[in-house]
RNA sequence: GCGAGAGUGGCGGAACUGGCAGACGCGCCAGACUUAGGAUCUGGUGGGCAACCAUGGGGGUUCAAGUCCCCCCUCUCGCACCA
């Protein structure tokens, strides 16, 4: 053993050693327990950073932790490798997406992963934009087609002029492109799709069944779904035979109704206006709207405009006419596209009836009654009783919804639904570097699936990549054109890919059986390790993966490929790595490199610190000075097992004899609290806090010469301590392991188990109060009762002194801990 | 606006069912060893001379409040014309 700590030595030791000996390989064993800890899997930009340092200690700690504690635990890394930046590489300086993301898989593996001593088992490495791995998202595709669950339609859908492809409702945020900030517009245009809104209700019924969630991600997934019920409502149109229908979570109010409005994308706009004056101008109207971006479009701010059709429509509850008029507000994919207004109990009808002198009608009264619709100066949408509403009137509100519904569906005009936020998840993107969509289309038998026999569809590596026009499968001839797998004429190829979020969606259940090449996934290794025990990730995905994982997984249930509901048991969303108090970023200078951070301080360093300086939720403030207190604390645990290294190798722990030794006391203490933490939350900061406490005492308890009798308890101690770092600190603990003369690798050794009696203390030291401020402190013998820890609190000369004689009024007695004297 | 979380020394953060606020680390101060120290070790370190005062602010409950209750302020994140 060297007698100065070494880091680069040390690790590139045991990284081999553990490559070797395959010691994280990992088999079904039905005779131990599975522990199944992911991380969320990278995209290989080229570079990891901090964030996943941090990810990926915090992944390594449980399970390293877990494999300790006798868990068959299967740990697996790989790559979600489709996506824009390669694609954006090769227009840029010409290298092929293939190649530019295996290179960058092949530097982030070896020079940087494996350089922080992970215990993945590398054998199950997988790679998105392998045809191995894709061939599997255009199978299930396949079935999901057969199955009525990938459709294709056309619809206005959210385009992103910089990526020049089509996003996801999820993938927009406040009207920007979430990978690039651009301002997304619409396009209407064909697209496949898949059904996620078929599985919305057992997505949120499930969300109740997940208590290992942060509470956050699961209320952030029940927004985004956005259940709501409510009554569809057939308003005649006058002079059609036509109806318009209208969605309303607000039936009660069905009699106040003035106006109606609809989208500017209604199907029935024309309709409304045709041979009217104001055609013209309605058509102008919707066609601005229209031509508005996302951002623009959903801005709340935004005056409300709007323009009457010329056309009434009537409302079948009291056979009134009223005026039909498109509203800029209205959204055309949500609910039916159209509403019905009721300015006296909407505030934004209410602001639209103001502004175009439109009429207010209260039908909800207040308890005090004095809404006057001359008067109001703004909508009313508390509770009341329904007036001016015929058969109704006089009913609370609150029932009247269901009465009303009620009513309207005997009538026939009527009907309850509900309504959901969630859209369908459009998929298509009109890029190169994914999966593409195995969909060939003939002029004679239309849209036909590519036989299950002809997969996988491979993504032709003869491409051009030119940034301009189509994409460049659209643009390659020898890619398009194909023969029609069902009458064998000419056909053309779906030339687009599936979003890459349809990668990451089952990928978790590939690393069960990552070689299998019959299904996606064997379904017995599947049983064995599904679920996810522990997953661990950023908190950005909480609506996008997360949930389109969830769908997935529903979906192969359903397709009798796997047992349950629900991929991932246990979710711990970690926190951001900041510097400056900023998130590090490029822009702002504050960057730090891991490849620089392991080579000064090494892997161990970096891990123990991203573990120490906060707790895993929470964000990290990096701190460079702080990575020298962790460095600082692994040289002093190598010194201290260096002072006893060629002394100790044959000295037996101690056993209980040794209880009454504060050292050993303390050892055992630090067991058990050590223990508590990762148990309890993941607490790895306080959890190396009690490390460091344990060796700060150890370093006093050995200052001057150890005797040899103690000998037995400094061993215990630092073969504890050794134990208990390892999974936080790996190489180091390996390397200490052998220097106290252990033959096996710390890895395979078990977790340290705490005995009861060896912290069971003689002595407590009693804080005494008197009228709860802090007095006087004594040592007494542990196990006092109430009544003898009175008197030996009342006897201490100092509270005798502060009571002067006085009789306490009352005495709070807190055993082994705490008197207060009351005066 | 709605929902969630947070506010504790110079800094990152501890404090489990109410029971010694500030564990542990950083930084800082002093000392030791040193030609030297940005290495290492030892000691000190919330404020105040003190009584005392201190967990965003103000009330309250309690023998006792960072922790429980009420009101308010600030910050972070998510959602936000969803009919």
């Amino acid at each position: 053993m060297e007698e100065r700590y070494n880091p680069q030595t040390v690790e590139e030791r045991w990284q081999q050693q553990w490559a070797a000996d395959k010691t994280f390989k990992v088999t079904e064993d039905p005779s131990k327990p599975k522990y199944y800890c992911l991380e969320m899997f990278p995209y290989p930009s080229g570079r990891i950073h901090m964030g996943h340092v941090r990810n990926y200690s915090i992944g390594d700690v449980v399970s390293r932790y877990k494999r300790m504690r006798g868990f068959n635990v299967l740990h697996p890394m790989g790559w979600d490798s489709f996506g824009l930046p390669a694609e954006n590489a090769a227009i840029k300086h010409g290298t092929h997406p293939s190649k530019w993301t295996l290179e960058n898989i092949d530097f982030m593996r070896d020079k940087q992963l494996k350089r922080m001593g992970l215990s993945y088992d590398w054998d199950r490495e997988v790679a998105t934009c392998l045809q191995e791995y894709y061939r599997w998202n255009q199978w299930l595709f396949l079935k999901m087609y057969e199955k009525g669950i990938a459709y294709k339609k056309r619809s206005y859908v959210n385009w992103c002029p910089s990526c020049s492809t089509v996003l996801a409702n999820e993938q927009v945020n406040e009207g920007l492109c979430w990978r690039c900030s651009s301002v997304v517009t619409h396009r209407e245009l064909e697209q496949w799709f898949f059904k996620i809104t078929a599985y919305a209700q057992e997505l949120l019924d499930h969300c109740d069944k997940l208590p290992g969630w942060p509470e956050r991600v699961l209320t952030m997934q029940r927004n985004w779904l956005g259940r709501s019920t409510g009554v569809e409502v057939d308003f005649a149109v006058e002079g059609s035979g036509e109806k318009l229908t209208i969605f309303t979570t607000r039936p009660d109010t069905l009699y106040g109704v003035t106006f109606m409005s609809i989208a500017p994308e209604h199907p029935m706009v024309e309709t409304l206006v045709k041979g009217k004056q104001q055609a013209d101008a309605v058509r102008a109207f919707c066609q601005r709207v229209m031509r508005e971006d996302k951002a623009e479009r959903t801005d709340e701010s935004r005056e409300k405009e709007g323009i009457f059709t010329g056309t009434f429509a009537v409302n079948p509850l009291n056979n009134e006419k009223v005026p039909v008029w498109v509203g800029n507000f209205v959204l055309m994919d949500y609910g039916t596209g159209a509403i019905m207004s009721v300015p006296s109990h909407d505030q934004r009808d209410f602001e639209f009836a103001k502004k175009y002198g439109l009429p207010i009608r209260v039908v909800i009264q207040n308890a005090d009654k004095d809404l006057d619709a001359a008067t109001m100066k703004q909508a009313y949408v508390g509770e009341g009783a329904m007036i001016s509403s015929g058969p109704f009137d006089g009913t609370p509100n609150a029932a009247g919804k269901d009465r009303v519904a009620e009513y309207a569906e005997q009538k026939g005009y009527g009907r309850r639904t509900v309504n959901w936020r969630l859209r369908d998840w459009g998929i298509s993107r009109q890029r190169y570097w994914g999966t593409p969509i195995p969909i060939i289309y003939c002029e004679q038998c239309g849209t036909v699936p590519v036989p299950e026999k002809d997969l996988p569809v491979r993504l032709p590596v003869d491409v051009e990549f030119t940034g301009k026009g189509l994409s460049p499968l659209a643009e390659s001839k020898a890619f398009r054109e194909t023969t029609c797998p069902n009458c064998g004429g000419p056909a053309r190829r779906e030339s687009d890919t599936m979003d890459t979020f349809v990668d990451s969606s089952w990928y978790f259940l590939r690393y069960c059986s990552p070689k299998f090449d019959k299904a996606p996934f064997d379904k017995k290794a599947a049983a064995y390790w599904m679920n996810v025990d522990q997953y661990i990730g950023g908190i950005e995905h909480a609506v996008l993966h997360l949930l389109y994982a969830r769908f997935f997984t529903k979906v192969i249930r359903d397709l009798g490929l796997f047992d349950g509901d629900e991929p991932f048991k246990n979710l711990l969303t970690q926190g951001m790595v900041i510097k400056d108090g900023a998130k590090m970023s490029k822009s702002k200078g504050n960057v730090v490199d891991p490849d620089f951070i392991i080579s000064k301080y090494g892997a161990d360093t970096a891990r123990l610190f991203s573990l120490f300086a906060a707790p895993p939720e929470r964000d990290l403030e990096w701190n460079d000075q702080g990575v020298d207190g962790a460095y600082r604390f692994l040289h002093r645990i190598w010194a201290l097992v260096h002072k006893f290294h060629g002394r100790i190798e044959s000295v037996k722990p101690a056993g209980r004899e040794a209880a009454g030794d504060p050292l050993f006391r303390k050892t055992h203490l630090t067991i058990k609290k050590v223990t508590e933490d990762i148990e309890r939350q993941f607490q790895f900061n306080t959890a190396i806090a009690a490390m460091m406490e344990l060796v700060n005492e150890a370093y006093e308890y050995t200052a001057k010469d150890v005797r040899v009798e103690k000998l037995p308890v400094v061993r215990t101690t630092l073969d504890a301590l050794v134990q208990l770092l390892a999974p936080f600190a790996p190489h180091i603990a390996e390397e200490l392991w052998a220097g106290l003369g252990y033959e096996q690798p710390i890895a395979n050794a078990a977790w340290p188990n705490h005995d009861p009696e060896a912290i069971v203390v003689t002595e407590v030291t009693l804080v005494v109060q008197v009228n709860g401020k802090v007095r006087s402190k004594l040592v007494v013998p542990a196990g006092l009762s109430d009544e003898e820890t009175k008197s030996a609190a009342l006897a201490d000369p100092k509270i005798q002194e502060l009571t002067a004689g006085k009789a306490p009024k009352k005495v709070i007695v807190v055993q082994g801990k705490l008197v207060n004297v009351v005066v």
